[in-house]
DNA sequence: TCAAATTTAATAGTATTACTATCATATATT
DNA sequence: AATATATGATAGTAATACTATTAAATTTGA
């Protein structure tokens, strides 16, 4: 897999950068070094400046690649989602059997990423934690109409109609496939959140993952003749 | 319940106030006019110095009730989560039959607020929309913890934990109830925001209520002997 | 390989935000 | 009426989120 994907480039929306960070080699630092910042010091203390001094370039050469600091979040969210589109269905293409089909695109999915470094000025583990603590604020926005109608989020979107149609295949005549889809999507890094700062509210802890409760949860929640 | 819950003032944990919006008429307006703002500008955009001109009063002023506007995010969320759970444990307190108790609990907690005018100068349907919109920035943020231990989340972290109980009453050998608990507080703002800016990730619609969602997918979950 | 084009860096500047400080005035309490 | 308290007005600071301009470095391509 890891040859595979170096060759494999995520295709993300041209709008939400002003020039493609993976065409240049500040482009790259750029992405490398905010992936580490955020992770350390959270999106809110992030600033661009902070940014150009860690990388010892210029506040006013990175507004050259984004408009600001909420598009690079949706640069490195869509990133990250499509990298993990590519891992489901690479992980699940061959399988023809609907039931094992979903058991897998659930692992894959709600699993913590352990250790990827396919690309290389991609941190894909703190990416995944990232996502984790920052992705709502992407879309909780007043803007998310317009942002949505010039397609900043057709990665994700794409994601999980592909795990709702994996459902279906499990079971035609459960009612609500989107939103079960949808639900494990978010519900996975919002069980990950409450594991890390608020145990009590969740029954994943260190030996119980997100992905045992979803995988169960789906499961229950569908009528299927073998548990795989 | 108009008349009764007039009466009754929300518990706020005191540290998140510098001094008590309850107990003058200017904390009140602030608390009014800040629901209404932050629904229409969102967050962001939200400052004091705008609620100060908007209240006729001074940005100085404000920083007298509240250190900053997370904080008072933190307030407003505090209240709607209380007001919750009061109506939350209203409804359901009589109930013996455990399923018929998680089926209203979980009715009363996924509901959109239509109308209740109980607190003359808090906006509950307003204020619904701002937890569905602005919740998650509340605690992901950095200093979740230090807050977290503070005790700013008591009364969100309580609700999940009345819904948790509920559900092991009826069935106490579900394995997840209190990660299916957190799903269902968490999972149902997320349907509301995506029934009305991502409707293809939802089943949910004009005539499919993410509270229908929710008691399926619970019901279908647990092990009992009348779906109620 | 030299000139032209492009990219990056350095510097400065603006409007806004998120506060803090000070002092004056209004209102409530005793 | 004296005192305390709450509020308002004004000013000020450091940081943020940019934009603009110009210079220097690098790439390109004829």
């Amino acid at each position: 897999m890891d040859r595979l994907m170096q060759s494999i480039k995520i295709g993300i929306n041209e709008k939400i950068y002003v020039k493609d960070p993976e065409s240049s080699d500040l482009g790259k630092r750029i992405v490398e070094q905010s992936i580490l910042m955020i992770d350390e010091m959270g999106f809110e203390s992030f600033t661009f400046r902070k940014l150009g001094d860690r990388i010892n370039s210029n506040e006013s050469s990175i507004y050259r690649y984004f408009e600001n600091k909420h598009k690079l979040l949706l640069y490195l969210t869509s990133w990250y989602w499509g990298w993990l589109e590519y891992k489901m269905v690479f992980a699940t293409n061959s399988i023809s059997e609907p039931h094992i089909k979903l058991k897998k695109a659930i692992e894959v999915l709600t699993q913590t990423v352990k250790e990827d470094i396919s690309f290389s000025h991609v941190n894909e583990i703190l990416l995944n934690k990232i996502v984790i603590n920052e992705y709502s604020k992407s879309y909780l926005t007043k803007e998310v109409d317009q942002e949505n109608k010039e397609g900043y989020f057709v990665i994700y979107k794409r994601l999980v109609n592909r795990l709702q149609e994996i459902i279906i295949a499990v079971d035609k005549d459960y009612p609500y496939p989107s939103s079960l889809a949808s639900t494990v999507l978010e519900g996975s890094l919002h069980q990950y959140f409450l594991r890390e700062h608020f145990p009590k509210l969740t029954d994943c802890n260190a030996s119980v993952t997100p992905t045992q409760y979803f995988t169960d949860l789906v499961f229950r929640a569908l009528n299927h003749n073998d548990n795989g």
